[in-house]
DNA sequence: TTTATTTACGTAAACGTTTACGAATAAGAG
DNA sequence: CTCTTATTCGTAAACGTTTACGTAAATAAA
């Protein structure tokens, strides 16, 4: 069928194909006149270019990748909206992949990305991680970014928060609100992020003279049954009367457990942790959060990506973070 | 540089490009013996096909674009959870695009998408529209699948839920609660998504002879302090004893304004919303919701979606509604 | 006027696949 | 032994762009 291409267009104008194809382009080698019939006869058979001949020829994409562990959280979430709104201004396509948290997964759409299907690549890696070997892989042939979680025994542009300092203050948030026994609900132990977070924690207690107790919820917290059954009996067992969690997903857990358990939240347990819930605010009580800039994150990963394109980053070995705020609520209230 | 490709395979196997390249495919034409030799040089030399080449000679991109308002959104992201998780299984790649419910920008994806880019789209429309003949325009010529929203005047297969039952059964539910002076906040007026619900609406109350009181609140919710102050207003003015709320986004500045007008909920408000929140149950009080299966709606536009890729299916005009489910909760207690 | 430069366009190759067609060899039928 | 068929592979064209190179005409420089 009449598929409209640079070919018809040609023969409809009387023109070439490289002339239609520069005109197109707007490029100084074709008279404004000419420009001017093509691009209405472009319009006038609604032609639209077709990508792949593109892409094969010019050995660019326009598209950019973005893997993450899970759309459906508010911290991705977020994220994702605020690179496919660089990327739309920067006329780029977004690919979106999830991990599920499983480094094969990861690792294989990697290597695949390794066709030159995109010209970047946005992570968030997999806290489940099985050979790493394929970071090196990609990012040596196309410019990556890392974005909230990262590995420490891998070089690359990373756009993390301050997660130690966070964890830290959070965790003395508590000791100050008067908690002599403050769990730690711990998650993504194999990265850099879950590290440091963990690291804050500990450091907090040890220069107030306090014992740690940190936990590792093994399992996906997608399931919320197995879930919150460990972190009930967490808290039945070891009776923490204050809770860092490292993630959203192992907080809310809490508030059904405390309920379980008769607990009050704040007079019996105090309760603070990472999370991008929106409404914080109206839980009950509501929930002390440490709150990362997700937008500001995503924002930042993917508009130093495309520094990266112009070669306008040269750096490709560094870290910037950026600033979580912590909120007091009522959750945490001596 | 050394960038392996077909015709580097086939050099260094003294083979011809379209030997290899039907080796690869595992064609029947091929002896088992090349095959084995083109496979163990192809994961030797990590070759990686190029898709532009594939998918320009193919006509066939295995990609298939979503088109959603925002991404950040519980409703949105869990449909896209479940279409990346569906295209993954098919091989398939998922672009994403947000329209931030402008019918112009909407437009101009569609429109990009008819160069070939994509195999299949899977859209809910933005409620500002433009002009609507984009959705023709396409849906002539890739298949294409309406999710949760859709426009009456347009044909297509279109996967929804029971908003019309849904939202009369949770007006229904605030009239036994004992509400004699129920609103309704309206969205999505433009879609059929939403005139059902309102309908819903307005038809549980003609049928119990109560007055109905709907409000439109202008603007995008996204813009909580305008939102929030327009739902305060109502509130304040109309004084409802029972409110359903059509979406998420209008519900919750609900809370906060009946915390500023000491309203208490559910003894002076009852209210119910649509939602997708996860944690409705945390809420202070219980937020009573009107639950769409998200997940199931992705997975469902996605699969069907495929089914059309492949011939499995053939009614080009039908629509299939889920059921959704109503949680009462503390927040409609009689 | 001659030469050099600019302007505006065309020709053809290239990007990396896939596939229609053809051909050579081997195997089977008669 | 000849003829048919199956098996296995190669040649070359095609997908729709972009772009290096060439060229003719027009303009400017000498």
């Amino acid at each position: 069928m009449g598929e409209v291409n640079i070919k018809k267009l040609a023969s409809e104008l009387n023109l070439s194909a490289a002339t239609v194809s520069r005109a197109l382009r707007d490029s100084h080698e074709i008279s404004a006149e000419t420009k001017a019939r093509v691009m209405e006869m472009a319009k006038k058979l609604a032609y639209e270019p077709n990508p792949f001949a593109s892409s094969l020829r010019q050995q660019k994409s326009k598209t950019i990748a973005v893997i993450v562990p899970e759309v459906a959280n508010n911290f991705f979430a977020l994220a994702i909206k605020a690179i496919e709104e660089v990327a739309r201004a920067k006329d780029h396509h977004v690919l979106i992949y999830q991990t599920h948290e499983s480094g094969e997964i990861e690792s294989s759409f990697m290597t695949s990305l390794l066709s030159g299907r995109v010209d970047g690549v946005l992570i968030s890696p997999a806290c489940h991680v099985a050979n790493k070997k394929y970071f090196q892989k990609v990012s040596e042939k196309i410019p990556m970014v890392f974005f909230d979680r990262d590995h420490d025994d891998i070089e690359g542009v990373k756009i993390t928060t301050d997660d130690y300092e966070s964890a830290y203050n959070a965790t003395l948030h508590l000791v100050e609100a008067g908690c002599k026994k403050i769990g730690y609900l711990a998650a993504l132990e194999t990265l850099t992020t879950g590290k440091k977070r963990l690291q804050g924690y500990l450091d907090a207690l040890k220069d107030n003279n306090l014992e740690s107790m940190p936990a590792l919820i093994e399992g996906n917290c997608e399931n919320n049954e197995s879930c919150r059954s460990k972190v009930k009996d967490f808290i039945a067992e070891r009776k923490p009367d204050g809770i860092v969690s490292s993630i959203e997903e192992l907080a809310l857990p809490c508030y059904y457990a405390c309920k379980e358990l008769n607990l009050n939240i704040p007079k019996d347990l105090k309760l603070i942790t990472y999370s991008n819930l929106a409404h914080a605010e109206l839980l009950n009580p509501p929930l002390s959060t440490i709150n990362q800039p997700a937008f500001e994150i995503g924002n930042e990963a993917a508009t130093i990506l495309f520094k990266m394109f112009s070669k306008r980053w040269y750096d490709p070995n560094i870290t910037i973070s950026l600033k979580s705020s912590i909120i007091k609520r009522e959750s945490s209230r001596s």
